[in-house]
DNA sequence: CTTGGTATCGATACCGGTACCGATACCTTG
DNA sequence: CAAGGTATCGGTACCGGTATCGATACCAAG
């Protein structure tokens, strides 16, 4: 097969027409005549032309990269909304860049800035509290931002998430309803999830307002997991009597917890409600209903990427746009 | 702060040395002075200088990019080899570019195109058995290549992954070990998964070498999900009686499997003995012990990668390589 | 016939780096 | 002292596209 790479150059001459009008026909970039843009595509068809986007970006100043940075790429609330935005990218002829930062603050400015050097036509970051560091990064970057998840607080430019601490609130009350009064919180990894420390801020707030102290916390420094939820569960009861209701910080700890009461013979949820966040297909799937409050995880990738698109089709640096999306209680998520 | 963007340039004026000298002294390439070294790189930290990846990929021929190619994003196994790969590539200055192709093969071809214009290092390609038009690609691509996941046939290039069928027959051997006679098989997306199929394959020629022949077969043209499992589970045991095992073509339908069965108490294992594949940190936390095959997916892209990064080193466009990982057969997976 | 406008095209100069090779200075060796 | 080697540096020509602007041809209007 072919030794070389083909160029433009190539197409030109096997189009018989010069580099500059080979290139504006197959962009279809106007200024060139009809038959010239049929000459040039056939060309370019037959002898198996591929454009060389990195030889593009150069000349033009100008990626079809969008950089998403997210704290981890195992977690699955992060792979839906890197699908959804994988998805609203798909026609566009953007590509995605991920870069992840393993929930460590630090690695979070330099994978910015790894990200910036690409010089992508936008960036997606997780979060709306970056360390100092990361932020000016972000405010200096030059180029259009979404911040994701999260909506309290004030965006470098865009954002796209839900209200956290509102999220956390109308769980708290939502419980109070259902009349549980011994309410216990159990989170995993809070230094590194702030939205999760805003849910939990947002509850106990609304306990509070209620009169309703939380009848005992159990905050891991480990990361979220299922195995995670089943023995801060099991710790948090031999600690604590007469609980009836527990929150985690997430689906993943909460649907752990659900197994620890399953092996220990509690009754959930008559004796214990347990309630966890996101709505994952896992806890619509539970044999056994618990609480917890459904995130559109895919939308929001979405529509941030829907939002860069937009402001590298108007050539803005900004996006300057807040989407608030709403979430839902589900007291008994579950198949039953 | 600064209205244009920084080259080289503007540290070698810094630096007072030419723009040679400066790229020369922070690639440290050789053929500077210790000084030189120390003057570039002080005058490029001062200044704020970020390297363009996009220039210097141009011009040189050579992108830090590995380009990676999964049918699906939100899928917690390929989500859990991108892992892999990314921590492999952290402190390489690699990057990965993803591609998706949502289990659509016709989409294959297309994508492994769009990955192979950015000219990346090399790439890592889900499975063995890709249609026509994408094989034919790999083997032209003139870069090392990695397939993963799956090592029964013949790669183009290297290949990372575990015996698909051997998996599937070992788990036909061990269940009848166990002294399973009636067993069903369940599974899910056939076409876009050859994986699965061929485990499929290799476990109904285990049974059927020891004449024992499947009880009943449930192959559903949706993809896997633990709703699926469990609504497929009904139906199964709906149709069949005397089930005794259930051989299902993933964990995640296998954990609906059990949710059926925990809902409707059957009880398992002792009636049922489900079997998934995997070994999902899922499965691990499970109150209720179900068998599988444990699959190093981690590892998988971890040493994908390394693969791509050691040819890189030695400028090969070849891999020439082939890693079978080992599984272990897990009959009682979960907490009890 | 001249003038001016429009449609089409190509030459040239980049984009920001690196490969390649030649130049220089200095040292060692015979 | 001449010849050759080594260490260090810079000039130049690209990499493969696109932006910009000028050139040309053709047509309608005055």
């Amino acid at each position: 097969m072919a030794g070389k790479r083909l160029t433009l150059a190539d197409v030109a001459r096997a189009a018989g027409v010069s580099k500059m009008t080979a290139s504006r026909a197959l962009r279809d970039a106007g200024d060139v005549s009809r038959e010239s843009v049929e000459k040039v595509q056939r060309a370019a068809r037959e002898i198996g032309y591929i454009g060389n986007p990195i030889a593009m970006s150069l000349s033009s100043q100008r990626t079809n990269l969008v950089g998403v940075v997210v704290p981890s790429a195992s977690n699955i609330v992060f792979a839906e909304v890197l699908a959804g935005i994988t998805e609203a990218l798909s026609d566009s002829g953007f590509q995605p860049v991920i870069g992840v930062t393993d929930y460590d603050l630090d690695r979070e400015a330099e994978t910015i800035r790894s990200m910036l050097s690409w010089r992508p036509a936008g960036l997606i970051v997780t979060g709306l509290d970056q360390p100092e560091a990361a932020r000016r990064l972000l405010e200096h970057a030059g180029l259009p931002v979404v911040q994701i998840m999260d909506t309290d607080g004030t965006p470098t430019d865009g954002c796209v998430g839900i209200a956290q601490t509102d999220a956390g609130a109308a769980m708290g009350r939502a419980l109070l309803e259902q009349g549980r009064r011994r309410i216990g919180y159990i989170g995993c990894d809070l230094a590194g999830d702030t939205r999760a420390t805003k849910r939990w801020l947002g509850f106990e707030a609304a306990l509070a307002e209620a009169g309703v102290p939380l009848a005992g916390t159990l905050v891991a420094d480990r990361s979220s997991s299922i195995a995670a939820g089943r023995q801060l569960t099991a710790e948090f009861l031999s600690q604590h009597t007469n609980i009836d209701c527990i929150y985690y910080s997430n689906d993943d700890i909460a649907v752990g917890g659900l197994f620890h009461c399953l092996h220990a013979g509690i009754p959930v949820p008559e004796e214990i409600l347990l309630t966890g966040f996101n709505g994952l297909d896992l806890v619509e799937a539970l044999p056994v209903p618990i609480a917890t409050t459904i995130t559109p995880r895919h939308e929001i990738g979405f529509k941030a990427a829907e939002l860069i698109l937009a402001a590298a089709e108007r050539r803005s640096t900004r996006v300057d746009t807040r989407i608030e999306l709403p979430t839902r209680i589900e007291m008994a998520a579950g198949f039953h």
